[in-house]
DNA sequence: CGCCAGGCTTCTA
DNA sequence: TAGAAGCATGGC
C-alpha cells in the first residue's frame, strides 16, 4: 500500500485486504453508515470521515498527513500486515477458506469506552436494533459534529438519571450503561490504562462492570484496546466452534484469534 | 401470538 | 457449580 496526499484527501493505493463494506458493515462498529454514492460516512471521536473505495485504493475525502499520523493509521490497523496474517492462519484448511472468504476485513481499532457501551448495549440484541439505540444515545447526549454527533463520553453519561436514558428504549441495559459510565467516569475502571495490562488481567477488570461479562469484554479487549488475540465467542462462533473445531482454535491462529474470529464470524453469517 | 436477537444476572437444585 | 429462567424491546 502506497499512502498519497492529496488535494481532494489522503489516498491509499493499493489498498490491499481492505474492503470498506466488509470492514465497516461487518458487526465489530455500530455507526458508519454507507452513502447513496457507494462511499461510506462516520464519526471517530471529535473528528467526522468520509471513505470512498475505487478500484485499487480508498480515499480518505478531505483528511491531511496529520489526520492520517494522529488518527486513521491507527483506526484502520494499516501497520499491520493482513496478507501475512491470512498466511498463517491458512495453515489450516477451514480457517483458510474463512479468510480467504473475509480477506477484505481489517479490525478496527475504536475508542475504549465507545466500544465498551456499544457492546453492552449489543448483548441479547439485534444489529438493527443496537444501531438504532446507540444513534439515539449520540444524538440526545453526543456533541453536534458536522452531519452528526458524536459519542457521549462517560462523563456525560453518568450524569443521566434512569428517567434521560428512557428515550433511549435499551431496556435492561439502560442501568449497566450507569453502571459503566460511572465506574469509568470515576475511574474505577481505567480503561486507559487497561491496554498496558496483561490481557487476563484487562479482561477480569471490565468484567468488573454490570452487564459485562466474558462476550462482552472479549469485544472491548479486541476492537477497542488492541488485544488482536482477544477472541470473543457469540452464538455463532460457538457453533462454528462446537461443530467444526472440536471447541478449539488451532495453533497457527492463535496470536492472531481476534482476526480470525473475524473470518469466521463473517462466513458463518455470510450462509445464513 | 410466539420466537429470536454478537448475553448477563439471578435463581434453583 | 451447572443449568435454566428472567430480562426490555422490536422485527418477523
Amino acid at each position: 500500500m502506497k499512502v498519497i496526499y492529496r488535494d481532494d484527501g489522503v489516498y491509499l493505493e493499493n489498498a490491499e485486504n481492505f474492503d470498506l463494506a466488509a470492514t465497516l458493515d461487518c458487526g465489530q462498529a455500530f455507526r458508519w453508515e454507507p452513502l447513496t454514492d457507494g462511499g461510506w460516512q462516520g464519526i471517530v471521536g471529535s473528528r467526522q470521515l468520509t471513505l470512498r473505495q475505487d478500484g485499487g485504493g480508498i480515499l480518505l475525502c478531505g483528511a491531511d498527513k496529520a489526520d492520517y499520523f494522529s488518527l486513521w493509521k491507527d483506526y484502520f490497523d494499516l501497520d499491520r500486515d493482513y496478507g501475512e496474517v491470512i498466511r498463517a492462519v491458512s495453515a489450516d484448511e477451514r480457517l483458510a477458506r474463512a479468510a480467504a472468504a473475509g480477506s477484505g476485513i481489517r479490525i478496527l481499532r475504536q475508542q475504549p469506552w465507545e466500544t465498551l457501551c456499544s457492546f453492552i448495549i449489543s448483548q441479547n440484541n439485534n444489529i438493527p436494533r443496537i444501531k438504532g439505540i446507540i444513534s439515539r444515545l449520540c444524538g440526545l447526549f453526543g456533541e453536534k459534529c458536522g452531519t452528526g454527533y458524536t459519542f457521549p463520553s462517560a462523563e456525560r453519561l453518568a450524569e443521566c438519571s434512569e428517567e434521560e436514558l428512557a428515550p433511549l428504549r435499551a431496556g435492561f441495559r439502560a442501568g449497566y450503561i450507569s453502571d459503566a459510565a460511572r465506574k469509568v467516569s470515576s475511574g474505577e475502571v481505567d480503561l486507559k490504562g487497561l491496554s498496558a495490562l496483561p490481557m487476563d488481567a484487562a479482561r477480569e477488570r471490565l468484567m468488573t462492570v454490570r452487564g459485562v461479562g466474558p462476550k462482552v469484554a472479549d469485544c472491548t479487549l479486541l476492537f477497542g484496546l488492541g488485544f488482536i488475540e482477544a477472541f470473543p465467542q457469540d452464538v455463532w462462533i460457538k457453533r462454528v466452534m462446537a461443530e467444526s473445531f472440536n471447541g478449539r482454535l488451532p495453533d497457527c491462529a492463535l496470536p492472531y484469534a481476534g482476526i480470525a474470529q473475524q473470518y469466521l464470524f463473517y462466513s458463518a453469517r455470510e450462509k445464513k
